[in-house]
DNA sequence: TAGAAATAGTGCCACGATATAATAACTTGA
DNA sequence: TCAAGTTATTATATCGTGGCACTATTTCTA
């Protein structure tokens, strides 16, 4: 019923090692033979059984992604290229969604089995166990947006101090003294990082925050930022938010009690959510690279497992500004 | 170094045989020595090989998804609730992105090389042809929210003119008499159902529409069609949004004109996205039942994998009016 | 306590490919 | 033309597990 490699090197009239050499890349088999065998396996239809190979070879083909949410257009960007560009390694994708904090160990049972050649681990927060047992077993991984920046890790990252200091620089730029920031939740490196980033720019300028708001990368936390201000009587003229959720709800909140942006406030959000990006007035924010990011990684779990490596480096990126509608010189209209 | 069966039996002192009877629950196994085995398991932290039993069973335990793209909260809702449904049955997932109309075989290899049991198809568009190898393979599917609904083939899908219906009426008991339906891409089965919908409800109430916009899922699209409107100098009072993108672009357009919604005009949308559920006003829309679609699809797919599956059947599913913020009865205010 | 039923164990092959090492077939040069 | 060297091909063992057909042993039942 099924075609396997013996039926191909019968029909070629080779044997099963000749066929399996040209599956293979190998050298030495003559063009004659080659051809032959290609032939009989278009003919044939003939594939290779992924389980038996992996058997054989002591590899699998596949690489895990552990990721703790699809519900992120960064993430999921960051997946999507992954995908494209494992293909390029002829490699397969097998995603375990971690749902953090109910599942730590996600993606365990791919290890364990020898599902997957290597892991690729995405905005993890506490993985230090996680990362411990991985290299406890050897299996090649690579950490992407992940906080855990030991030096001995392969991990690519973006670079959350430049860009909460290029967003607020630009808005200083702009003329606006009277900024304030909305923060991520402590709990993620790049929240931390993001508002250091925010107060070296005002510093640097000889200037002092508005305001830091708690919030926690969500609508509300914009939204409620802006009616606790509204409450005390006054708002900034400019408002650096963690991310464009954030923004969103600034902007949200603002429009509904009749002021305009960026008129009356001056918004950069980040991220560039893909979901926001056609809502008016267009959003201004700081871009991650995420292409680069995923070609990156992959770039060098490929150099791991095929033991190319020399040594493990942590990779930062710099994020992007893009000016576009929500923010305009202090005092232009 | 690595720990096979044999050295999980030689610690148990049984044979090799009864271990494996132990890994596939076979009856036959003395409660004793099962203890045994799973002890001497757990201390050699054993676990069999992925590959090696695929090969011997000829099953991977791997189910394949296809999915166009990872950028749509309802469609990674439901890739989030099938790959939790799919620990129960002990199967992973792979996750091919299809990137439609680039690939349209995607997923092919995957099935080429037997790497999985079976495949989930979600929101397809055009996959009779792709659907018919499968079949000829004799590969085990299911299809979620796709359009093909010939009888032949197991899926899943929400009733589209159900919930046009539904959105529709919901207005009209609110005593608007003029509404209007802003269209998603033609080129969706589930765009035409709403549309459908939408007109039956009006006609059954002896309406009109106010007007039929052209639009494509997209923020853009509802802000387009107010601003035709504008300009056209009437604006209905009532809008059904083909989807939750459009219905966004609709609210956006006209609160910065100045407009207020509802206030000034109900609007509804479709998909229940969690992105927008915290902006305000919040949403009124349709939701799909996500985490339903994706368990009936999986236990149909495990039936059939199983070969406990008698016939294909299309289920339907209804999706659920949330009432919420962004509908009012007309002139209410 | 015999006999039936449940539980274990043995040995061998299959799964579909690759690795290894031995063998065969070509080249090449003097 | 033939030995030496190189390239191409093949037979066989192997990867880790499950399936099968029996046999051996233990446990339960009447």
């Amino acid at each position: 019923m099924k075609v396997s490699i013996f039926d191909v090197a019968k029909k070629a009239g080779l044997s099963v090692v000749t066929v399996s050499r040209v599956l293979n890349n190998a050298k030495t088999v003559r063009e004659k033979n080659r051809q032959k065998v290609l032939q009989a396996m278009k003919e044939l239809n003939y594939h290779p059984n992924a389980a038996a190979r992996s058997l054989a070879k002591g590899k699998t083909g596949v690489i895990g992604v552990i990721v703790t949410t699809l519900q992120d257009s960064f993430l999921d960007t960051v997946v999507q290229h992954i995908s494209s560009h494992l293909k390029q390694y002829s490699y397969y994708l097998a995603i375990s969604v971690a749902n953090y904090p109910t599942e730590v160990g996600a993606g365990k049972e791919l290890i364990q089995e020898d599902r997957v050649d290597g892991l690729l681990v995405l905005a993890a927060v506490h993985e230090e166990d996680y990362v411990n047992e991985l290299r406890r077993r050897k299996i090649p991984f690579v950490l992407i947006d992940c906080q855990n920046i030991q030096p001995s890790f392969s991990s690519v990252l973006v670079d959350n101090f430049q860009g909460g200091y290029e967003a607020t620089k630009h808005l200083i730029d702009l003329g606006h003294t009277s900024i304030a920031h909305i923060k991520g939740s402590d709990y993620f490196l790049s929240a931390i990082e993001r508002e250091r980033g925010f107060r070296y720019a005002l510093s640097e300028a000889g200037l002092k925050p508005f305001a830091v708001e708690f919030g926690q990368f969500t609508i509300t936390s914009g939204y409620d930022a802006v009616q606790k201000w509204l409450q005390e009587g006054s708002l900034p003229t400019a408002v650096f938010a963690a991310d464009d959720f954030t923004a969103i709800g600034v902007i949200n909140a603002l429009t509904e009690k009749g002021y305009q942006v960026p008129r009356d406030m001056s918004v950069v959000g980040y991220d560039d959510q893909l979901m926001f990006a056609e809502l008016r007035p267009h959003l201004t924010t700081m871009k991650q690279p995420a292409e680069q990011l995923a070609r990156h990684a992959v770039d060098v779990l490929m150099r791991q497992i095929n033991g190319t490596n020399k040594r493990n480096i942590t990779v930062r990126f710099e994020p992007e500004l893009l000016i576009r509608e929500t923010t305009a010189p202090v005092g232009s209209y």
